[in-house]
DNA sequence: CGTCGTGTTGAACTTTCTCAAGCCTTGTGG
DNA sequence: CCACAAGGCTTGAGAAAGTTCAACACGACG
């Protein structure tokens, strides 16, 4: 059911201007008021979006609730999350090269913010404040995407599992996360299949490092004993490492 | 003997001004005057150079002469290559987190003009030459790297190996290659091991894909054979494709 | 209550890694 | 000029890790 519901048409909801949106949390909301055209998009589990460098790099996707994925595909369908943009501050950022599909896809329901600033791209171009805000956007997801590099070439099933799963708990440790991901969508991000994933998390389950209440909300009991399986700090785990 | 010459001073060489630099391709050429230290390291294959976001992201690092990398390490010493930093254009942009083990290495002798424009910070950060240009180089490296995700997630070793010498020969196709890297350092890259790299390049060898007139140097005799074999484009052959 | 989508598990198979041996190439010193 | 050492490369055999295919379990929903 994968190729269902592909999205092309980028503007469809409400457009009005970015100052008057609700989401205090937006990057472009410290910008001058500009001409933006904004479409809020509500996007069901499974659909895409077409988003990228197309105009220019001026269109941008804002997640403002759910969790969506930035895909590629081989010519053969195979394909791979190129990263989780969760909620709120996350940003689908201009991306790669128009030379293979890809695309902005919801993993849960999604209402996402399409912004599309190319009516003030002779003016956006000199702005300082835009540009450093595009500039540290660019600049932590490739940050973020050296990480999943790294994790990709180097570690093991258990070790991006596990790894991944401490990650999505690490901000509130302790705390019941929910994955609201699908096997085969982490699987697809990790570079492993689906089988691959349910075994991995089997085995983290009976070795009692991961409790699951449902099969997608689970808690990690003791961070530091999983932090311990891993051959990188757990993000902000770090300082707490110190504590004994 | 890859912990041996470990180098943390970024400055050394000659310390004069940008716009005195006999390297036209520089991206911060076409910036205006600015008080950039800016120092020519030569450093031999192996050497290291830790740069990064250190400074806030005021420090650049540009390969003149030789093949570099972008390393990450594991606490237990597993390396990876995040992206390659060819001689001239490539620029070494600001990087990750400073969680992580991560450095500039040598991979053949090199020369590396590192810069320094922190003294002209306060300025640059209202300049919208300069925030364009780190912009585009970010953006550029995050649409590699995150080609680099899509390879490294969902290509066997064949595939990565083939990739990585189609690409390498498509700038000119039909002439000689020459690697200059170790079997370790491309099995380092591409997420594989260096035997593993040994027996792809037989293989390839033996079907006549490529042809090695050394260890390192190579013929892609027939381009469109070797890119029939991948799921991707081979970037600048793309156009090339539609002849017969 | 049956169906559909998803998740789990097992068995066989394929791919990749590890370890070990031997080979080639290059540079050094007699 | 040759022998030798060192480092990198290749190859093989066996082990480990992942994948594939197939069967079945579970839960949500009509």
């Amino acid at each position: 059911m994968r190729d269902s519901g592909v999205v092309t048409e980028a503007h469809a909801g409400a457009v009005d201007a970015c100052w008057e949106c609700p989401n205090t949390n937006c990057l472009f909301r410290t910008l001058e008021r500009m001409s933006a055209r904004r479409g809020i998009r509500n996007l069901s589990r499974g659909e895409r979006l077409d988003c990228g460098c197309g105009t220019g790099c001026m269109t941008f996707c804002i997640v403002l609730d759910g969790l969506a994925a930035s895909c590629v595909a081989f010519e053969d369908g195979r394909r791979q999350i190129l990263s989780l943009e969760t909620a709120g501050e996350v940003v689908c950022a201009p991306m790669g090269q128009a030379k293979r599909a890809m695309w902005l896809e919801a993993l849960s329901d999604c209402e996402i913010c399409v912004l599309d600033l190319s009516a003030d791209a002779a003016r956006l171009r000199n702005d300082p404040d835009f540009l450093a805000a595009i500039f540290r956007l660019t600049h932590d997801r490739l940050a973020q995407s050296e990480d999943h590099v790294a994790t990709l070439g180097r570690l093991d099933s258990r070790e991006r599992v596990a790894l991944f799963l401490a990650r999505a708990a690490a901000a509130d440790p302790k705390a019941l996360v929910n994955l609201a991901m699908s096997r085969e969508d982490i699987a697809d991000y990790l570079g492993l299949n689906a089988e691959t994933v349910s075994r991995v998390l089997t085995q983290l389950r009976k070795s009692g490092l991961v409790k699951f209440l449902t099969r997608s909300e689970y808690v990690v009991p003791d961070m530091n004993a999983l932090a311990r399986r891993l051959p990188v700090p757990v993000a902000e785990l770090a300082e707490e490492a110190g504590l004994p």
